[in-house]
RNA sequence: GGCAGGUUACCCAAGCGGCCAAAGGGAGCUGACUGUAAAUCAGUUGCGCGAGCUACGGGGGUUCGAAUCCCUCACCUGCCA
């Protein structure tokens, strides 16, 4: 039976942890009680939680006890970053995201059975403490030179813009998380991602000041791609994993479009494929890369394990009829009406719109001007067909089965114009 | 509270009265080559078909003319109290 870390190290899960050996000894020792937290700072978690939550799924799987934690406290100060001071949220927006995050979680954990995961809001700890006994039950634990020398606090106090005491004050709170946490549930070990070093730390040593006992952290890498750009990248932002904010079409096309040189990497770290079959893949790659079968074992797992499998399926046959070989016009009405209602509309309320409104209404351009310029760089088909002057208008004979036309913006961005039924 | 410096497009950054819709770099987008990959090369990036319109932190002024000069407000940074 291979350790839980060794599993996790060779999935690339594995940056750093406090005292390696004695980890290893307390994780073989029985169930031990894990936490991760996730901050409400936007509507959805992204890409970057999910590795944290792939993790946690790991734990748990291997029996040990796992609690989410939502950051209804800590989401209302900020976690300092380098890109400069945050500007706070209102409390009632934050209060949304936790209940959102707090549904986003869940899909990852298991909450029946014997070992069900919890979880929890550090806003229920925080909320009563009065400043005096935040200032002489935590503060006079943490040692200021310390606390300077974390290394966004060192950077942004270096920096032009500085930093505010809200923003230096969060790894005290992150730490108290972590204490509390301990002292209700025996919770031994914080996990996070590798930035988060100095914060998982400031708890572990609060523990050993306030009570005594020994804690431990775990930081997963940051995820990186092959040629140097940022993992997790899209036109609209971040990869994220709620429906309402990137659709799960668009979620299965980012995974599709992973570089070779990343595939395999992401295979070990987002799904829970066993050694052998990405081995397998991980020889597809090498003999037959134009068959993308390990970006398509990569996109569907992780769309299945966030919008679960009917999602998926659906996603799968949208691509498959979009990308497909085929003409598109030799699609049936029923397969194209499930492919096209995956994709962002534009409605075609009269005979013959212009092809830059169309593109402009689904979304597939900033504007006109942005549209007539795509146009004229030889970027814009409509059925496959490519279009070649600017002031293009949709005739009614492009829409197949009479409802829909499939608009193209360079290789791979989809959109389609619908005519409504009847 | 005082003094000094700063705030330019997605980001960094030049510009210091007309030649500025604004240099340069990064990033993005499109094309060619491909495999819904990478690399490379080329084009392109405020809104508008166009006349033109709106823009250089907010507001007000000087001027024939302001991103550029003056006043004021906001915010950021440094030094002093």
């Amino acid at each position: 039976m291979v350790h839980i870390l060794d599993e996790l190290r060779w999935r690339g899960l594995l940056a750093q942890s406090t005292d390696e050996e004695a980890l290893r000894d307390a994780l073989s020792a029985g169930p031990v009680t894990v936490y991760c937290g996730f901050d409400p700072t936007a509507p959805s978690l992204h890409h970057g939680h999910l590795v944290q939550l792939v993790l946690l799924r790991h734990l748990q799987l291997a029996g040990h006890r796992v609690l989410g934690l939502v950051g209804g406290a800590t989401g209302m100060i900020g976690d300092p970053r380098m890109s400069g001071e945050r500007v706070l949220n209102t409390k009632e927006t934050v209060g949304e995201w936790v209940e959102r995050l707090r549904a986003q979680i869940s899909r990852f954990l298991d909450f029946e059975g014997e070992n069900p995961a919890r979880l929890v809001n550090n806003l229920d700890w925080t909320a009563q403490l009065s400043a005096i006994d935040f200032l002489r039950d935590i503060g006079k634990h943490y040692r200021l030179g310390t606390m300077l020398a974390k290394d966004t606090v060192a950077r942004r106090l270096a920096s032009e813009e500085g930093i505010s005491f809200t923003e230096f004050s969060y790894q005290i709170l992150q730490g108290l998380d972590f204490l509390e946490l301990n002292r209700r549930y025996g919770c031994t070990l914080q996990t996070g991602g590798n930035d988060q070093w100095g914060n998982l730390l400031s708890g572990v040593e609060l523990i050993r000041k306030a009570e005594g006992r020994t804690a431990h952290a775990l930081t997963t890498p940051l995820i990186t791609k092959a040629d140097g750009t940022k993992f997790g990248k899209t036109e609209g932002g971040a990869v994220w994993l709620a429906p309402d904010m990137m659709t799960p079409y668009a979620f299965y096309q980012f995974w599709i479009n992973t570089d070779d040189a990343d595939v395999i990497g992401y295979l070990r770290t987002f799904t829970f494929r066993s050694r052998e079959q990405i081995a397998e893949l991980e020889e597809a790659v090498a003999d037959r890369p134009f068959t993308r079968e390990a970006q398509r074992a990569l996109a569907h797992d992780v769309t299945t394990l966030v919008h679960g499998q009917a999602a998926t399926d659906a996603v799968v046959a949208a691509s498959q009829a979009l990308f497909g070989r085929g003409e598109l016009a030799e699609l049936d009405a029923g397969t194209l009406e499930a492919a096209v209602d995956e994709l962002p509309k534009a409605v075609v309320g009269t005979d013959a719109p212009a092809v830059v409104d169309l593109l402009a209404e689904a979304g597939l351009v900033a504007g006109r001007g942005a549209g007539r310029r795509a146009i004229s760089e030889g970027g814009v088909s409509i059925n496959n067909v490519r279009v070649t002057d600017p002031d293009a208008v949709l005739s009614v004979d492009q829409l197949l089965h009479g409802r829909w036309a499939v608009l193209r913006r360079g290789k791979r961005t989809l959109a389609v114009a619908e005519r409504p039924n009847g």
